[in-house]
Order: C-alpha cells, then structure tokens, then sequence
DNA sequence: TGGGATTTCCAAAGCGCTTTAGTTGCCAAT
DNA sequence: ATTGGCAACTAAAGCGCTTTGGAAATCCCA
C-alpha cells in the first residue's frame, strides 16, 4: 500500500492524505481521522526511502563502531550502550544502522555514510586521546556526538561522558582512607580518552598525599577478562606487591578476582579491588551488596541520553556544542577492606 | 555531489555515467575509465536513498533484537555476532539495521521494517521453542536467516544452528566418563530454543547410561553472572550435591566458579564445570589452556555465516531455504577431573 | 448580496537515481 | 548509393513521497 493507492482508495488527492498524516493543519479534523482510520486499516506507513528522497532526511542514526584491527576486540560495553541508545531513537522513530569498521577503514566510512546518506548524524564511539574522527566530522559536516571526549582535539564538538577523572580520584582516594599505599592501576589502553583521564585521577588522588605513582603498578592494556587475570598475577608476582587495585571495567575485574583467587587470597581481606561498573545488564555487580567496590555509572543511560543529545542538534543544527559529564556513583561492595598490616 | 553535477561536468548524459560506474556493458572502455576518474576525484557516492527508490532495494539488512521486557537484558553473545555480520555486509556494501524492541512490540517492529522499506532482510535473533516471527516473516514476505531455530515451527525457513543437542549431549558423557553422576545442567530460559536442545542433549546422554534426570539438579533461567552464581550456590547447599555441572554460557560459567570458590572448593577437583563458549572477544576461555572445558563455537564466524546466507537468498528469493548446523568443539580445560571418591 | 478572508483541498514539480526505449553515427555488406 | 547492424550514447519516465503555488468552496460582515 503506498499513498497514492490509498489516496485513490479514499477518493482525495495524495497532498491531502500526506498532510493529513503529518498533522498539517490545513486539513479538516473529519477527513484527517478518516485518513487516519484508512492507513491503519490498510498497514500504510510511508516508504522511508521516498520520505528521506523527498524530505533530504534519512530518519537514521548511524554508530562506527572500531574493531581494532590487531586484536578483533569488539567493545563489550556496547551491546549496552546500543540498547540504551536504541530506547531513543524507537521513541523518536529513528532507526539505527552499525557500521563495523577496523580503524584503518574509519575516515572512509564516515565519508561513505555521508555521501551515500543513509544518516542523519552520528555517535562516536571509543575516542582517542588525540582523536581525528572529530575533525573529520567537522570538515564533512555531519551531526554527531561523542560517546566520551578527546582531549586532545582542537574543535569544539557535543559530547556525553562520565567523570572518569573524578571516579578515579575518588576511588583511589578511598583506597588510601583505607590504609593503602601501594596502590595498582589496571587500566585500558592510554591512547583511549577514558583510560587517559582515569590515569589522571589516580595520579591526582596520589599526588593529594604526597605520594608519587610508581610505574611498576601501572599497566595498561585491552579490557578483557584475559588481560585482567594477567595483569594482577603479574602484579601480585612483584616483590613489593599492591596491596589493592583499580581496574577499569568489571571484565577485567572478573580476571583480577580470578588471579586473586587462584592465589589463595582474599579479595577484600588481602587485597582490595575497585573497579569500574557500567552496569552491564549481564553483568550486575552483586544484587544487594556489590560484590565490587565500584564506580558506577550506567553505559545505557549514556546511550539513552547521548541519543537525544542528537537528535536535538540534528533538530536544531546551529546550537552550540552541548556537552554533559555524568558523575559515577562510588559504591562500596565486599571487594575492599583496610589495608593489611605488613 | 550528485549525479547530475558529475554528468554535467563531464558532458555526459546521466545514462552514460550511471552506466559506466554500475559497470554496464554499453559503454566504451574510454568513458568508463574517464567517468571512473571523475567519479573517484569528485568523491561522488550515489545517493543510496535515490537509488533505493529506484531499484526497489535498499541495500541494508535488519537485525531485531530482542529485550526481554521483564529483565531488559541484552544478549552478551549479540556484540560479537553483530560484528561477524557486518564484517559480511561491509564486504557486499550492505548496511546494517538495529532495531532494539521489547518482545510485546516485536511483531509490530517486523511489519514497520516491511511497510517503510528499510531493509531487504532480517537476522532473527534468540528464537523461541515455539516462535511466532516465523510464521510472521512468511506471512509480510520478507527474506530472513534465523540464528539457531525454532523447533515447533510449522514452516521451514532458512536458519544457521550450532548443534546445541550434540554438543550437551558429548559435554554430559565427558562428564560421566570421568565418573560423575550427579551432573547438573544450569541452563538458559528453556523457552529460548538452543537451551531447550541442550536439556535434550543432556538428558539424553543421561539415558544413554540408563541415568533418569533428577530434577532438582536442572535450572533454567537468564544467563548472566548473578544467575549462574545463584544456581551454583543453590546447588551446593542440597543435601547431595552435584559433581559436575553443565553452564550454558559463559557468563554464567564465571557466576558459578564465583560460588564454587565462595564456598572454598576447587574448580576441577571438588566439583566440574563444562560451559557453552561462544569465543566472545572479551572473554576468551584462556590462551594456551582453557580455563573452563567447553563446547566451543565461534558466534563472530556464526554472525558472518548467518550474514551470507541472508545476501545469496536475497539474491536468489526464490532459492529453497537453506540450513546450516555448525558442530561445536569439546575443549578440555582445567576445569574437570574426575569425580571425587565419596 | 457581494467581496474579501478563511478553510480545505488539489495538480504538479522535485528529490537523485535506474532503466526503458529510443537516437545517432559509423562501418561493412549488398 | 542504399541498407542493415552495431556500438555508443541520450531523453524521459518512474520509484513514492513532500511541498509549493494555486484553486475552489465556505464563511462572515457590511
């Protein structure tokens, strides 16, 4: 069924059908709901393809998101993220079209989504520190939000992105509270915005107390269960071990506690651990106590509101860049305690 | 750049470039090359909408995910089947298309994906024992692949399945060659279609060794970490105890070593573990030896495969549905040994 | 009762592409 | 010199919608 059958079905010319489908005002309020009753009973939406030809709106948000292209490592964070962000756009009748791209390809698709149009606008996820997909975007001209912030980039442009520095100033903070000194970070890779401002906070924390971060305790790798397990045996190997450690996601949390166990020690007793919690719904941290100390901030929230974050500014393209940092909660679960007395 | 302008620029109607970039064969060599060069300096890309109208095809592939609305839980196995897929759709310049819906509006999400013309094609996703989309997909005529199957569905449709059956079925007899015999199956919600293949695989190994299956050693429920943890810890605390039991994922797996060492039992030697392993990136089942024994099979690769099947029957509508059965692995890993001695 | 204002509807152009149904020019064959 | 055939190109219709620029019908008030 397409407008101009139902338009013929309904005796009246495919202008007033459209209309008063749009809810132009120009259309009497008796055939505006028998238009309406029409296209319900006959299943009609309008092709997108036509609409979009038509309007010069694709009515699509499209999402890149990297694959690194030396360890195939898919984000586990953003089947989350997408869900969130998903929420939105279903509200908004947006659709959401993925691209999936290894970061040597990145610059040709935004190019590609742009000439071929199928997108409105676009979020970006995964910034770099230094990350040129900003000024890519700017010099293409296409919408788009940053999952995150680049702090390096020179151009202003609309972000959303937890507190990272903050979250790990306050939990390393904590950690010290607690009677920690030798205090380890398992972070992500530092050419990742997120894992770069987390550094900072762990380093400021540090610094608050006069203490000066020891390189041997800091490590930074892919977030994966895998490198999270590594990184604490290694660091539980070392002659002065920490005594407690930030990890920057709760996979790798997962392969810290595993290490820790597979020691025979203690989590929360021998040695503590907070990490970073996104809130993964496959992944809930405890039920009513956290079985992490975390900092915790909800990945799909992110996407929920990043989403509208877009959808604005493609509504109103001359608006300045907004911006919006979501502070992490800092929860206390079992996975912390004092410091062991040497 | 459009069409036009390019055509214009070159002296050429827009036939002729058309033609010589869509690779027909009534075009001199000569102008080819030369609308080729142009095409390629001017970065022109044509306008998919437009060209959509046009042929009727819009060169993007759906994927309808579903969110359980009682639990919101996304699938942890979805990033890494997603990301197999679009590798596929990159190399056939398809998109991809997301769709985040709540069962309640699913069908509805199916018949909007028809009517607007969005996608030539639907990746089913989490089919139910008894799954309405089937009959649905049929019905509104829209080419589909679904990733696993539906066992009660009346017509035959195109799928991609691991052999969930087999697969529980071998893990279960490794089990009772070891000597176990109390052999509990945590397993996915059994109206999810690969978790109510698995109980059968299981229960038939069981008879195999004329063993009936007790009850209260199978649980069903959403496979996140919480619940494997949960069930595992209920387990323990019966009177008699399971040996060994069976986790239909991997992230229940991790909840259930979370409760084994709780409880301050050895993987592998107190009790076993045999878990599904869909090679997630972020959760690799160790690196040189497994971490848990497994059934093992690629989701990514099951992602890429479901993807071009989708591509050749859209190709080819008219084609009899195709099926593929992927076997899963048996790797051994370090968590199973023998049963221990009464 | 007439004429402007208002309401309600419509014909047709246009979005950027593909594709059908030619047209043109050229050469070989008659 | 004519014809037929082929290679190389083009004009224009059409995909399904929105939207511009009217036109017709109705209404209101002097």
């Amino acid at each position: 069924m397409n407008l101009k059958e139902l338009s013929e079905r309904l005796g009246l010319s495919q202008t007033t059908v459209s209309r008063a489908l749009n809810g132009f005002p120009e259309v009497s309020e008796a055939t505006r709901t028998k238009v309406q009753a029409a296209a319900r009973r006959y299943n009609y939406r309008p092709n997108m393809r036509a609409r979009g030809l038509a309007t010069g709106r694709a009515m699509a948000i499209g999402h890149v998101i990297p694959v690194s292209s030396k360890h195939e490592i898919v984000n586990p964070v953003f089947a989350d993220f997408i869900a969130g962000a998903g929420e939105t756009y279903s509200g908004a009748d947006y659709d959401m079209v993925l691209t999936v791209v290894s970061d040597a390809d990145e610059a040709d698709a935004y190019r590609k989504l742009r000439a071929k149009g199928t997108v409105d606008g676009i979020i970006v996820h995964g910034p770099k520190v230094d990350d040129s997909r900003i000024a890519l975007l700017h010099e293409i001209g296409l919408p788009f939000v940053v999952h995150g912030r680049s702090s390096e980039a020179a151009l202003s442009y609309s972000w959303l992105d937890v507190n990272n520095r903050r979250a790990f100033e306050r939990a390393t903070s904590f950690l010290l509270d607690l009677g920690h000194r030798r205090i380890a970070l398992v972070n992500g890779l530092e050419t990742m915005d997120f894992a770069f401002r987390r550094r900072r906070g762990y380093e400021a924390a540090l610094a608050a107390r006069g203490l000066a971060p020891d390189p041997a305790l800091i490590l930074s790798d892919e977030m994966t269960e895998a490198n999270g397990y590594r990184a604490t045996h290694r660091l539980l190997e070392l002659a002065a071990p920490p005594t407690a450690l930030l990890t920057s996601s709760y996979i790798s949390a997962i392969g810290a506690r595993r290490a820790v166990e597979e020691r025979g020690l203690k989590l929360g007793r021998d040695i503590s651990i907070v990490t970073h919690d996104d809130e993964l719904s496959y992944f809930r941290n405890g039920e009513d106590v956290p079985i992490f100390t975390a900092t915790r901030s909800s990945v799909r929230e992110a996407g929920r509101q990043a989403a509208a974050m877009l959808l604005d500014l493609i509504a109103d393209p001359d608006q300045t860049p907004q911006t919006r940092l979501l502070e992490a909660a800092l929860i206390v679960g079992a996975s912390t305690g004092p410091a062991p007395r040497p």
